[in-house]
DNA sequence: GAGCACTGC
C-alpha cells in the first residue's frame, strides 16, 4: 500500500515549482527508504501528499496565470518569432545577436513565455545597469497590460519589485551574480536571457562561465543570450557551438566620412584636433539640420571643445556637455527639447549608457580612456586608447535611430581597418581580487580551471591573490579563510571591506561605515566648469586638513543635521546651495545602510562613543597597507614598490605635502596620482602589515649596559622604511651570530660586566702579556683574538649570547670547576722563548734616584718607546745624553738605525750592520 | 593643479 502511493506521487514532484523539487524529492525517497525496510510511513506520507498537492496546485495556478503575449508586428525580431521559438525548444542556450532596433531585448522574453517557460521558474533577464534595467521592466509591463511587480518584476540594488505572480524578473547582472551565494543552483529560474553580453563587463563573462558550470547541472534550463553582431562566435563556441541567430536591426544607414588629422606626427596631429572637430562640423552644417554627437575621450577635451566650438559658432547652435560625472540636472539637458542645432559633446557614456535622441550626424574622434590595470604597478591606468573598430561603429550607429545619418571620423579608413576588432574585455584590463574572492566563496574550484570565455592572464590571477593575502582574505596556500569568507559576504571592494572589519577592532566601526559607503559610491560633491571656485569654497567647509576621509564624514554629518529638520524640498535646496548631488547622497546613505545591517548581522557592534581619528585612520590603513607613500621630493612621493606618485589636485593635502600618506586608490592618467588622502604614521603600518613587512638589522654589536647583543632594525612595506634606527636585542633573531659577539665582545674583549673572578683574572693576564709586548716593541707575544675566541668558543654552550643566560650557565659551570673559564699563562703566549725582562727593566736606577719606565709600541705616537718619569727635583741633575743609551733590548735597534744613517762612505766600514751594532751593546753606559 | 563607464551579498 504505501509502495504503490509513493508511486503515485513520485510523478508530482516534476509538477511543482522548481525551487521546491529538491526538498520534496528528498522526502519522497526517506519514505522509500523507510517503506523498504518496513517501518511506519503513512504520516510523511500523508504530509507529502499533502504538501505535493499545495506545490501542484500552486504550480498549475501560474501556468493559468501566464500571460499571453501580444506582438507589434514591427520588429524583425517578431517577425522572425517561429524559428527563435523552435530553437529555444531544441537547444540548451542559443545566441541571438542583432542590432538597436531588433527587438530583441523587449520581445525574447514574451516569446519565453510563450513556451511556457516562467512557469516552473522565473525568466532572469539581465541588464548590465540599472536604469536600463528599471526602463526595461516599465516597457515589457506595459507590453504585457500589467504593472511591474505583477507578472514582471524588477530587481536591483535597494529596489525589489518581484511578487508571487512574477514570471519575468529583469535584474542587472550584479544582482544576479550575488543571488548565486545564497542559491547556488539559480533553482528560482528556469530561463536566463542575458543581454548585452557583447560588451564583455565583468558581471557578464563572470556569469557565462557560471551559468557554463551549471548547466549540467540544470537540464532543464534555458539560456538565452544576446549580443550587438560583435563577436557571437565566441559565445557559441564557449556554450558547444550553441545556434547563433541573426537578427537584424532596425536602423538606417549611415554614411562614413574619413577625415584624417593633418601633421605627421602626434604634436602636429594635437594642433590639428581642435580645428578638425571646427571643420567636421562646419561640413555637417552644410549638410542640413540635425544634431551633432561628438564623441571625445574626457571632460578635460569636453571643455576644450566647447570653448572652441563657441567661439566658432553662431549664437543660435547650443553646444552641451555629457559625462557621467555630470550632474543629473545638466545631463537631463540633452533629453530637453530644443530649437536650432545643438551639439552634444560626450564621452563613452553616449556610447552604451545613455541614447541621446534626435542624433543625425556623429563625429568620432576614435579616442577613449579605457581602464587597464597594471599588475607590475598595482596601480589603475586611464590611458587615452584608439578605440577598437566594434566600437567605432557602435558609436556611428548612433546617428542612424530616427533617419540616415553621417559620421565623420577624425582618422584615416587605413587607421580604421588597422584597428583591433573588439575593445579587449574587461577581465583582460582589470584587478581580478574581487572576482577570485567570490569564486573562492562560492567554491568554483581552482581559477584557471574556471570556463572563461576568455581566460585573464595567470599573472593578473596571481596578482589578485597576492591582494586578497595582504588583505588576509586568503592564506599563502591561497585558500579562503574566515575573514575572507566575510569580506565576500560584504558588496564593496575587497579593500574597502578590509577596513570595514578592521574597525571592529578599533572600535570605530559606525565611522568606518560611514567612509567606506563613501568610497563605494560616486564622489557627491559636484564641480560645475563653469562655477568651480564657487563649488571648491561650499565643500571647504567640510574639509578635514589632514584627512579627506575624515572630511566625507564630515559632509555626512553635516547633511544628516540638516536632513534631521528640513523638508525634502528643503535639503534638496540644501544640497544645491552647497555643490553637492542629492541623489548621490541618497545612494551613500542607502549603501551605509545596507553595509550596517550586513555588519550587525555578522555580529559586529557600532561603537556608542564617537571614535578618535587616529583609530579611523588605522582601521583605513588596514584595507590601504599598498597604498601608502613617503615624500622623497618637492613634490614626489614613493610608494609600494618603489612607485613614483603624485598627490591628486583636488586633495586637501595637496598643499601640506606631509611626510607620510595613505592613499583610497592610485590611478594613472596624466600622471600617476594618489586619491582621497590621509596623514598616516608609518609606525601604525607595522602592528597592521603582519606577515608583510619585512625586518633587517644593521650594526649588530654588543651593548654592555643592556648586556645584550643589540643592533638597529629597519622595518619595511614593500620597500618602504616604516620603522628605522629601533634598538632591538639581537640575540633571538640570530643567535648563532650573537653567541659569536657575545663571545668576542662581552668576553674575549672584556666588555661583560660580570662578577665572575674568571674575567679579572684573564684581564690581567692579557695586560701582562700586552706590557710585554710593548716593551719589546713586538705584537705577537699576544695569542691571537681568534684563539682568545676559540677559547670560550669551546667552553660555551650554544645559545647563549647575553649576559643573563651566561651567568646562570657559568654559575653550575663553576660549581663543577671554578677555574673553567681562566686562561692559563702559557695559553697566551704565542712564542715559546721568553722576553728576557731584564733587558727591559720596569725602572731605571740613577745615581740613587728610581726612575719608573712605561713602554708603548705604537710608532708615530709622542710616547712611543719608553717613557721615563723623573721629579721635578732631580731634573736639573740628569743630563739628555745618558737617556740616549734607553735600556739594553732596545739598544740593538737604536745602533742599526744609527749606523744606517751615517753616510755611505763611512757606513761600509760597519757591513754587515746588525753584527755590528749587536757587539757594540757591550760599552758602558756612563754615568 | 585635475579621471572612461558600470555593478553588488
Amino acid at each position: 500500500m504505501p509502495v504503490a502511493e509513493l508511486d503515485r506521487l513520485e510523478p508530482l514532484i516534476d509538477l511543482c515549482p522548481l525551487q521546491l523539487r529538491p526538498l520534496l524529492r528528498k522526502r519522497w525517497q526517506g519514505l522509500r527508504r523507510r517503506a523498504r525496510a518496513a517501518q511506519p510511513v503513512d504520516r510523511g506520507l500523508r504530509a507529502l501528499a499533502r504538501d505535493l498537492e499545495t506545490a501542484t496546485t500552486r504550480r498549475a495556478a501560474r501556468l493559468a496565470a501566464l500571460p499571453s503575449p501580444e506582438y507589434a508586428l514591427a520588429l524583425p525580431v517578431v517577425a522572425r518569432r517561429a524559428e527563435l521559438r523552435a530553437a529555444i525548444a531544441a537547444h540548451p542556450v542559443i545566441i541571438v545577436c542583432g542590432e538597436t532596433g531588433s527587438g530583441k531585448t523587449t520581445q525574447l522574453p514574451k516569446i519565453c513565455l510563450e513556451l511556457g517557460r516562467g512557469v516552473d521558474g522565473l525568466i532572469g533577464h539581465t541588464q548590465p545597469r540599472r536604469i536600463a534595467a528599471r526602463s526595461l521592466a516599465a516597457r515589457v509591463a506595459e507590453e504585457l497590460h500589467s504593472r511591474v511587480g505583477q507578472a514582471v518584476g524588477c530587481k536591483m540594488r535597494f529596489h525589489d519589485q518581484v511578487g508571487e505572480q512574477t514570471f519575468l524578473k529583469i535584474m542587472t547582472d550584479g544582482i544576479l551574480l550575488a543571488e548565486t551565494q545564497g542559491d547556488p543552483d539559480l533553482l528560482q529560474y528556469d530561463t536566463f536571457i542575458i543581454d548585452e553580453a557583447h560588451e564583455r563587463s565583468l558581471n557578464v563573462d563572470f556569469l557565462l562561465g557560471y551559468l557554463k558550470q551549471l548547466l549540467p547541472r540544470r537540464p532543464d534550463l534555458k539560456l538565452i543570450i544576446t549580443s550587438a553582431t560583435i563577436d557571437p562566435e565566441r559565445f557559441s563556441r564557449h556554450f558547444s557551438n550553441a545556434p547563433v541567430i541573426e537578427v537584424s536591426g532596425r536602423t538606417y544607414p549611415v554614411e562614413l566620412r574619413y577625415r584624417p588629422l593633418r601633421g605627421d606626427d602626434e604634436e602636429d596631429q594635437d594642433r590639428d584636433r581642435g580645428q578638425a572637430l571646427l571643420d567636421a562640423v562646419d561640413e555637417l552644417a552644410r549638410e542640413g539640420d540635425g544634431d551633432v554627437l561628438v564623441f571625445l575621450s574626457g571632460e578635460r577635451d569636453i571643455r576644450e571643445a566647447a570653448e572652441l566650438l563657441r567661439k566658432h559658432h553662431p549664437p543660435h547652435t547650443e553646444v552641451l556637455p555629457l559625462y557621467a560625472r555630470l550632474s543629473a540636472s545638466q545631463q537631463q539637458a540633452v533629453f530637453r527639447p530644443h530649437r536650432g542645432r545643438r551639439i552634444v559633446l560626450a564621452t563613452n557614456v553616449a556610447e552604451t549608457s545613455l541614447t541621446v535622441p534626435g542624433i543625425r550626424y556623429v563625429v568620432d574622434t576614435g579616442l577613449a580612456r579605457l581602464s587597464r590595470y597594471s599588475y607590475r604597478s598595482k596601480v589603475q591606468r586611464l590611458p587615452i586608447e584608439k578605440i577598437s573598430r566594434a566600437a567605432a561603429d557602435q558609436r556611428a550607429g548612433r546617428c542612424g535611430r530616427v533617419a540616415a545619418g553621417i559620421c565623420i571620423r577624425l582618422y584615416s579608413e587605413e587607421d580604421f581597418a588597422a584597428r583591433p576588432a573588439f575593445t579587449e574585455p574587461e577581465i583582460l584590463r582589470t584587478n581580478l581580487a574581487a572576482v577570485i574572492l567570490q569564486m573562492s566563496a562560492l567554491g568554483l574550484g581552482a581559477v584557471e580551471d574556471f570556463p572563461f570565455v576568455e581566460a585573464p592572464d595567470a599573472r593578473f590571477v596571481r596578482d589578485g591573490f597576492k591582494l586578497l593575502q595582504e588583505l588576509g582574505a586568503v592564506d599563502e596556500g591561497q585558500r579562503l579563510t574566515e575573514r575572507g569568507r566575510q569580506l565576500a559576504r560584504l558588496p564593496v571592494d575587497p579593500r574597502i571591506g578590509r577596513m570595514i572589519l578592521a574597525a571592529r577592532e578599533e572600535l570605530c566601526l559606525r565611522e568606518v561605515l560611514v567612509i567606506a559607503a563613501a568610497l563605494s559610491v560616486q564622489d557627491p560633491r559636484e564641480r560645475p566648469l563653469d562655477k568651480a571656485q564657487a563649488a571648491d569654497e561650499k565643500h571647504r567647509l567640510f574639509a578635514v586638513p589632514y584627512s579627506d576621509f575624515l572630511g566625507y564624514l564630515n559632509l555626512w554629518n553635516a547633511y544628516h543635521e540638516q536632513a534631521r529638520h528640513l523638508s525634502q524640498n528643503k535639503l534638496r535646496k540644501w544640497c544645491q546651495q552647497h555643490f553637492i548631488s542629492y541623489v548621490r547622497m541618497r545612494e551613500w546613505h542607502e549603501v551605509e545602510r545596507q553595509l550596517q545591517r550586513l555588519v550587525t548581522d555578522m555580529g559586529l557592534r557600532l561603537n556608542q562613543e564617537e571614535a578618535e581619528p587616529d583609530a579611523i585612520h588605522r582601521a583605513l590603513l588596514s584595507g590601504l597597507l599598498g597604498n601608502i607613500a613617503m615624500k622623497t621630493a618637492e613634490r614626489e612621493y614613493t610608494g609600494a614598490r618603489n612607485l613614483k606618485l603624485e598627490l591628486f589636485p583636488g586633495s586637501v593635502l595637496v598643499k601640506k605635502r606631509p611626510q607620510w600618506i595613505m592613499a583610497a586608490e592610485l590611478v594613472e592618467t596624466g600622471k600617476r596620482y594618489a586619491r582621497t588622502l590621509a596623514v598616516v604614521e608609518p609606525r601604525w603600518v607595522e602592528p597592521l602589515a603582519a606577515g608583510l613587512v619585512k625586518r633587517s638589522h644593521g650594526e649588530p654589536h654588543w651593548e654592555k649596559r643592556a648586556g645584550q647583543v643589540v643592533a638597529r632594525e629597519r622595518v619595511t612595506l614593500y620597500g618602504l622604511p616604516v620603522v628605522t634606527q629601533r634598538r632591538v636585542n639581537y640575540g633571538p633573531i640570530d643567535p648563532v651570530l650573537s653567541r659569536e659577539l657575545f663571545i668576542r665582545e662581552a668576553l674575549v674583549a672584556g666588555q661583560l660586566g660580570t662578577p665572575g673572578r674568571f674575567m679579572t683574572h684573564n684581564r690581567a693576564l692579557v695586560a701582562e702579556v700586552l706590557e710585554l709586548e710593548a716593551r719589546a716593541r713586538r705584537r705577537d707575544l699576544l695569542v691571537s683574538e681568534e684563539e682568545l675566541y676559540a677559547f670560550y668558543d669551546a667552553r660555551l654552550p650554544a645559545g647563549i649570547h647575553d649576559q643573563v643566560a651566561f651567568e646562570h650557565w657559568r654559575k653550575q659551570a663553576e660549581r663543577e670547576d671554578p677555574r673553567c673559564l681562566y686562561f692559563a699563562r702559557e695559553a697566551l703566549l704565542a712564542q715559546e722563548e721568553a722576553i728576557d725582562t731584564r733587558q727591559f727593566p720596569a725602572q731605571l736606577e740613577w745615581q740613587g734616584l728610581r726612575l719608573p719606565v712605561r713602554y708603548r709600541f705604537e710608532p708615530g705616537e709622542e710616547d712611543d718607546g719608553m717613557t721615563v718619569t723623573v721629579p721635578l727635583a732631580a731634573l736639573n741633575q740628569l743630563r739628555p745624553a745618558s737617556f740616549e743609551w734607553l735600556v739594553p733590548g732596545l739598544l740593538e735597534e737604536k745602533l742599526t738605525l744609527l749606523i744606517k744613517s751615517l753616510p755611505k762612505q763611512q757606513r761600509r766600514h760597519f757591513v754587515p750592520v746588525p753584527e755590528f751594532a749587536g757587539q757594540s751593546l757591550g760599552a758602558q753606559r756612563p754615568e
